[in-house]
DNA sequence: AACGTTATCGGGAACGTTGCCGATAGCGCA
DNA sequence: TGCGCTATCGGCAACGTTCCCGATAACGTT
């Protein structure tokens, strides 16, 4: 392998250690003549410092550990791609972990990534996750932790999410506007961060357009298999029928557009769709389906960046806050107005 | 933070570290009082090995690097998503490297998976990539590599690809079968090995037929953006005009549906489309698009397993093999045969 | 002439862990 | 009694790097 340390060069030029030590960080206390011959030397054999013995003596990894509940995942993919290009440019790289909405794997990697020595934490909590003392746990032990997307106010930690709250107002408003009058909500676990978010800013809407909120039109899914075409039966099966469905993710969204289409339902004439996504393919779904863009990779690179902050600055860097990145609404075919 | 070391316990329970350590790993010369009061202290403080401290004394890292062009793709997220799966049971963590399909980025990439001491390296070549010597230097000194999906065959080691003639064969025939003659070819840059297998199976099904292979109908996109609408009229302003169009890739396959839907064209009435892809929303789109589904997920999986017996085995590892995993037909409606 | 200063470099410890080599005591056996 | 063996443990070096403390010589200053 590549092997040349620093012991080789200081052999070679019959030299300290120490001295070529310094001779390669440019150290005023080193004569020029020597500092060049080992600058030469060093680039000649290609040298480049062994980060794990700097980590050693430094404590820092100079990785930082980005747990999200999937990778093969729309949003969480474009977010690690934005975490990614930030982090590489500050010198950081990533170490990926999947919980795979899985609360026992949430803490599993928690703790590798704190035996790996990561210098901090970038998390989105699984869907199973309500409980964060591990978290606050580790966060009290003085681990730089940044949440973003699912997040939870249980931990006082700087928090980085898109504006769900606007987004499902203005989805629903959009929908109000577009003539419909019973809006149902396919949403995610009742306890999830954005699951009440989402769900706030579509009752508010309602109320604004006085329109009563009724628990009925609400659904909870929880991320398994197959789920979404029963809970779509079930709430069709109501009377009045709901002329609009709202949709809190990307997979709600998909499955649900094809649960309807298999039930010969017309998209828009029959019932309006909506959903939270970022799928670049929304567009050539049948029909188009209107969406609320999440900034997903923006999402990524402020997370990151706060993280860095709070690494390199510690406790001098900006007190824990929400931040909170605009959604951006995109009507397309699948919320069209109808005239009757 | 959580630094308790070795010493510490050797301190405090009054013993040298290197019966601390030897106690730790259960070896058979310490006595079994010492090492239940060293394990149960151990575990009462919560002690977690430095794997830094490993590293540099072992001079490995237990870490994978993983080069892809981008992580926002459902091909590469699907394949991360099984390298990561099978690398953590193993023991090994996962970095990851993107390129934007760039060639000097790949090369700074590579570099700084060997700065950062990976212990080995899964690749899969940018759109630029022609040359891989920056690859044969590093193997030649030692390291690991195994490439997946965008691989070369200048390069002398494990490779595990999709069976991306035979997919383009069966997707070829399907299209003749389903009564096409002039099927058009979107594929992307030409020197990439998955360009030419499966032009190679596009080419091989039309000869079996005793369709005449027509250059002209074959168009080789760059990865730029808004390049495929462009191409798609430049096809279909030939006379006779196509009547199929096989694409090589989950961008392809999305934008020239795209296209054809702006140029209102029918599908499959007017031409038929079958693409490359992974994509899991290809039933809900407008029509239901056909496509060759590669198993991205088993790709990642073999690759890494291999990449892991070639680091713990090294010269006795299997010599270096091309690895096919077979891809599935899944026909839809937009190759549906059209009676007229 | 004695001293302080400056420029330039080396020695050694330390980060956390493992492994080699020894050291010690207790015991059995001839 | 003396020897060797076993069981049990400690000391030390090493992985690659940085940093603190010295060391040395060549000066200038009083």
């Amino acid at each position: 392998m590549d092997n040349v340390t620093i012991k080789d060069i200081a052999k070679a030029l019959n030299l300290s250690t120490s001295t070529v030590s310094r001779a390669l960080r440019g150290s005023y206390e080193i004569n020029a003549e020597t500092k060049r011959l080992v600058m030469e030397y060093a680039e000649r054999l290609n040298y480049r410092p062994n980060p794990i013995a700097l980590s050693l003596k430094e404590n820092r990894s100079r990785a930082i550990g980005v747990i999200v509940p999937q990778i093969a995942n729309y949003f969480f993919s474009q977010a690690i791609n934005g975490i990614e290009a930030i982090a590489y440019n500050r010198g950081y790289h990533v170490i990926i972990f999947q919980t795979h909405e899985s609360y026992e794997r949430e803490v599993v990697n928690m703790q590798q990534a704190v035996s790996r020595r990561v210098d901090g934490l970038l998390i989105s909590l699984s869907s199973e996750t309500s409980d964060v003392t591990h978290l606050r746990e580790l966060q009290d032990q003085g681990m730089p932790i940044v949440l973003f997307d699912r997040v939870s106010s249980e931990l006082n930690a700087t928090q980085v999410v898109a504006d769900n709250f606007k987004g499902a107002f203005e989805a629903t408003e959009h929908l109000i506007w577009s003539g419909r009058r019973r809006i149902a909500h396919l949403t995610i676990p009742p306890y999830m961060s954005i699951t009440q978010e989402r769900l706030a800013g579509y009752r508010a809407a309602l109320e604004k357009h006085g329109i009563a909120y009724d628990e009925n039109l609400v659904r909870y899914g929880t991320f398994g298999p197959d789920e979404v075409g029963p809970m779509v039966d079930d709430l069709l099966a109501q009377n009045p029928r709901p002329d609009a469905f709202f949709t809190a993710s990307d997979r709600l969204a998909a499955g649900c557009l094809g649960a309807l289409q298999k039930r010969k339902l017309r998209i828009p004439e029959d019932v309006a769709l909506i959903g939270f996504t970022n799928m670049n393919v929304a567009e050539l779904l049948s029909p188009p389906m209107s969406t609320v863009v999440q900034p997903a990779q923006e999402i990524g690179q402020v997370a990151v960046e706060r993280l860095i902050e709070l690494i390199e600055r510690k406790q001098k860097a900006a007190p824990p806050s929400v931040i909170k990145i605009p959604t951006t609404l995109i009507a397309r075919d699948s919320t069209r107005t109808v005239v009757e």
